[in-house]
DNA sequence: AATAATTTTTAGACTAGTCTAAAAATAATG
DNA sequence: CATTATTTTTAGACTAGTCTAAAAATTATT
């Protein structure tokens, strides 16, 4: 059994591993949980003893087969947690992530199946980001980032890359939500700003925007 | 705000309170929590600083207002997320203690107001515990234990006493659920037993059972 | 009411998790 | 490739929460 922090280190390790692919540095890790590089090497000395990350000193960590497991199923149940409080309990999607944070540490196996069964076993949390399955497999779809859409390319929207309650927030106002189709009409040289068409309308996005949406063509 | 400990020693001397009306003793803490006094102690010092508990040494504590009222929203959301378990996720009713433990520490006003509708606003537990209002404010009904019944007198079942897995367990074994009216058709002098009437079938109860099922006549 | 039994508190130690500051190792640069 | 800059680790300290063992206060019992 896990304790919250070694839960929040394992979370914070298998999100970076699926980014970079190589060794997690230390300094990384700190940035990522918001503490110092020194608490990292002390947790990692630990995390290492329970043989779920492979580390050797001064060369970062990777998370072993049952470690990838384990954090697989901490983000499993983060993201069902953002399925209830989205499909049940009326929250928006930039209100459920702090929530979800404090309810994926419950443990009761029974609890996640039955939620899972409640909503429909869905696969894609509220974000758009895959749910993994009990044995911690994740659906990962070929999505791209709006940005890279050249000149009337579309694509639906698919996911988001800043999960932020700003950005998420900024999307509700504009109407853009996940599902919608969005084709590129413009893309200014000068700013790197689009002028795309959604819901038959005319809109225009900054750069910013456009790196953080994803799409599936 | 207040720690996990911190949430555990408010609620342990609610109960307590709620049935003592006294000053709560160290050892009486000690013993519900399954710590050691001076754990208590230095707990309870703390609590004291933070204004939930009145301590003189030696007296015991008494919750204030505050402490009540915090104390009272912690078995709020325990016992809303045990209506939950058991309405929403087929938990049975011997299985939602350990759950709920740990489910009623999640901080979030609006996750407990939104369990709370979508549950129909219910009033009490699977066990027929009342649930506090949002003011802390608890709806006691005068129930009596079954024990207190005389011969051919009858009530409807409300409560358990013990609501530990095993007489639950039992009680479902015999098909004794809450709402169903029970009669008492004779007692037994010798060992306390009783013979009841339930669902037009006769059934014999031990003393210990009916010392633990709560009835309102 | 004096002594014994019990309860409660204190003192000091331990663990988990964190931190700062300094030392050691690795990486970058001229 | 030697020196500098950065990253990582170590050493030691701190807090929250717990424990054991001993001291102090309260309660019970002759």
């Amino acid at each position: 059994m896990f304790t919250l922090s070694e839960e929040n280190y394992l979370k914070a390790i298998y999100h970076l591993e699926s980014d970079s692919k190589k060794g997690i540095s230390t300094n990384a890790i700190a940035k990522s949980l918001e503490t110092k590089a020194s608490s990292v090497t002390d947790m990692i000395k630990k995390l290492s003893e329970k043989e779920v990350v492979l580390y050797k000193k001064y060369q970062g960590v990777t998370l072993t087969e049952f470690g990838k497991k384990t954090a697989a199923n901490i983000v499993r149940k983060h993201r069902l947690w953002e399925v209830f409080l989205v499909e049940k309990l009326n929250f928006s999607w930039d209100e459920v992530h702090d929530v979800a944070e404090q309810l994926e540490h419950i443990k009761s196996p029974k609890l996640i199946n039955e939620l899972d069964a409640l909503l429909g076993f869905p696969t894609h949390d509220p974000h758009g980001d895959p749910i993994p399955d009990k044995e911690g497999n994740v659906n990962t779809v070929d999505k791209i980032l709006l940005s890279t859409l050249n000149k009337e390319e579309s694509g639906v929207c698919v996911g988001v890359n800043d999960s932020s309650s700003e950005f998420l927030r900024f999307l509700d106002k504009k109407k853009i939500t996940l599902g919608k189709k969005i084709t590129v009409l413009e893309k200014e040289d000068f700013d790197d700003s689009l002028s795309i068409e959604i819901d038959g309308e005319k809109l225009s996005i900054s750069k910013k925007i456009a790196n953080n949406l994803y799409l599936k063509k």
